[in-house]
RNA sequence: GCCGGGGUGGCCGAGCCAGGCCCAAGGCGCGGGCCUGCUAAGCCCGUCCCCGUACAGGGGGCGUGGGUUCAAAUCCCACCCCCGGCGCCA
């Protein structure tokens, strides 16, 4: 049973550091893996003839004949082990060094992201779906961005420009409080209010109804990790900038349900008939986005917390691209359910986050900025996960391999609103609510239904 | 929080008190084979991890981390978790 990453770092060094060279790292890791590992080989073996010879003289010693051999045993043993001790010393140390170097190393990429991605391209858009609605003097940068990547599409041309999401928020609507969320709890936190908290619980409803009858078990996971656990599903440039940490506990807080979810089945070990195991988590996620700098600072975009219904897949290794696929597909299904135009991009190599060996964004028309705007992304994380977190399948023959693993987004609540904010605002500051979430609506005499109506406006 | 019981290989479960062919019995499950017209039953082999291309061989592993010993699943210490009882809180 091995890891592909270890797998090809003894076969195939080159391959590995091709996947560096992509993603813009330094290729020296791979050299100086191989000269640890080779060090590590080299004195376990020694110290493993060692502790055989001990073993031998132990277990000879209950027959030995007589005090006189008794002792002379005893005190053979013994000089093995003096000398053993500094040996195994330095073994548990290359061992330590070999795993955590391995650890370092991001997730191998499929060939077709290669071959799809021109050398330095962040990502290539694969289709369109929907008519983004357009302001007039926006017409030629949408139609370049499209052309650009070899596609046409349809459009509406508006005469009017689209409010902002977080102008419309919080001065068109008066739903949203940022200022003061700023003032109590600091920059890329938020109050919402009524109609939008309404629209963020029947989005979550929406995606986890939708899930529940595609096969998805629905899950509520813990919202902290220990620190073993979380550095078995992030990298470490993830744990430092995106990662909370609980001060005097070991514990961190979620970036995503993601994170708990893949941890379920930590150390299992699974029979084929067991799989896939399909999980729709909903849990607030929390993002330190220490790395972001100033993007993104307006409004509930790009926020410290937030809500996210997220679907997680274990499958066969020879499954996982198949179950891409499906993942994708249910995120398209569910952002046409709330019509709102968008693309699918393949992310580059330069882009791909360090767990995916591929990954997928869905792009949400942005009428306000006049560009596509991450909503949803799904990686196929392979083994990179399950290696860490021993998730094992026993196949036929009793061939013992790691599971694949797999995440997309479903709906980010907050992100979904800034989409409809701006892609179902209409002249008069009106909102329009998607179809799809009026039956997660109707139970509640005071949410809306069809329209979130500024304070001023008669409807 | 206190007292008592317990954590053994995918699961169940013996071993622990009296340390040593335990690199862990047995069962279930799973894989392969034999047998049979087919299936079932029965029988045989295999079924934790690492080093070794393979074979042979070897090392490690009994909740986690230390310790005692020539030798630890077995003894000692600390921690974690589970079950039962009592207490406390709602």
């Amino acid at each position: 049973m091995s890891w592909s990453v270890l797998d090809a770092l003894l076969s195939r060094p080159e391959d590995v550091r091709r996947m560096l060279r992509a993603r813009g790292y330094s290729t020296d890791l791979v050299d100086e893996f191989l000269r640890i590992d080779r060090e590590w080989k080299e004195l376990k073996r020694k110290v493993e003839e060692l502790r055989h010879e001990h073993n031998v003289i132990t277990r000879s010693i209950r027959q030995a004949r007589g005090e006189e051999e008794r002792r002379e045993l005893i005190e053979k043993a013994r000089r093995i082990i003096q000398e053993l001790e500094a040996l195994e010393k330095k073994l548990k140390e290359l061992e330590e060094q070999r795993t955590s170097i391995l650890r370092r190393f991001p997730n191998l990429i499929r060939q077709e992201v290669y071959q799809i991605c021109p050398e330095d391209a962040e990502e290539i858009a694969l289709k369109y779906w929907g008519k983004p609605r357009v302001y007039r003097e926006d017409v030629d940068k949408l139609l370049n961005e499209v052309r650009k990547t070899g596609h046409n599409i349809e459009y509406e041309v508006i005469n009017w420009k689209p409010v902002g999401h977080a102008d419309m928020l919080e001065n068109v609507l008066k739903l949203g409080d940022t200022e003061k969320a700023g003032e109590v709890a600091g920059s890329r936190f938020f109050y919402i209010f009524d109609d939008i908290v309404w629209l963020d619980l029947a989005l979550a409803l929406y995606a986890l109804d939708f899930l529940s009858q595609r096969g998805f078990r629905i899950v509520v996971p813990p919202y902290m990790l220990k620190h073993e656990y979380m550095t078995s599903v992030i990298d470490f440039d993830a744990l430092k900038d995106a990662i909370y940490k609980i001060e005097d506990e070991d514990l961190y807080l979620i970036g995503t349900s993601e994170h708990p979810l893949a941890c379920y089945l930590a150390k299992r070990e699974l029979l084929e008939q067991d799989l896939p195991v399909l999980f729709a988590g909903y849990s607030p996620c929390f993002r330190r986005e220490a790395s972001a700098g100033s993007r993104d600072l307006k409004g509930i975009f790009r926020v410290h917390q937030f809500h996210k219904v997220e679907q997680f897949v274990f499958c066969l290794p020879e499954e996982s691209d198949k179950w891409q696929e499906f993942l994708l597909n249910n995120a398209e299904e569910l952002w046409r359910g709330l019509e709102i135009p968008y693309r699918v991009v393949l992310v580059c190599p330069k882009e791909m986050g360090r767990t995916a060996a591929k990954q997928y964004d869905l792009e949400a028309w942005m009428p306000a900025q006049a560009t596509f705007r991450e909503m949803v992304s799904c990686s196929n994380c392979t083994d990179w996960q399950s290696f860490r977190l021993h998730i094992r399948v026993v196949r036929k023959g009793m061939k013992r391999e790691y599971v694949h693993t797999l995440n997309s987004t479903a709906i980010a609540t907050t992100r979904a609103i800034t989409a409809i904010l701006e892609n179902h605002q209409e002249p008069d500051g009106v909102v329009r609510v998607p179809k799809v979430l009026r039956k997660y609506l109707e139970a509640f005499p005071n949410a809306p239904k069809d329209y979130i109506v500024p304070r001023n406006v008669k409807r």
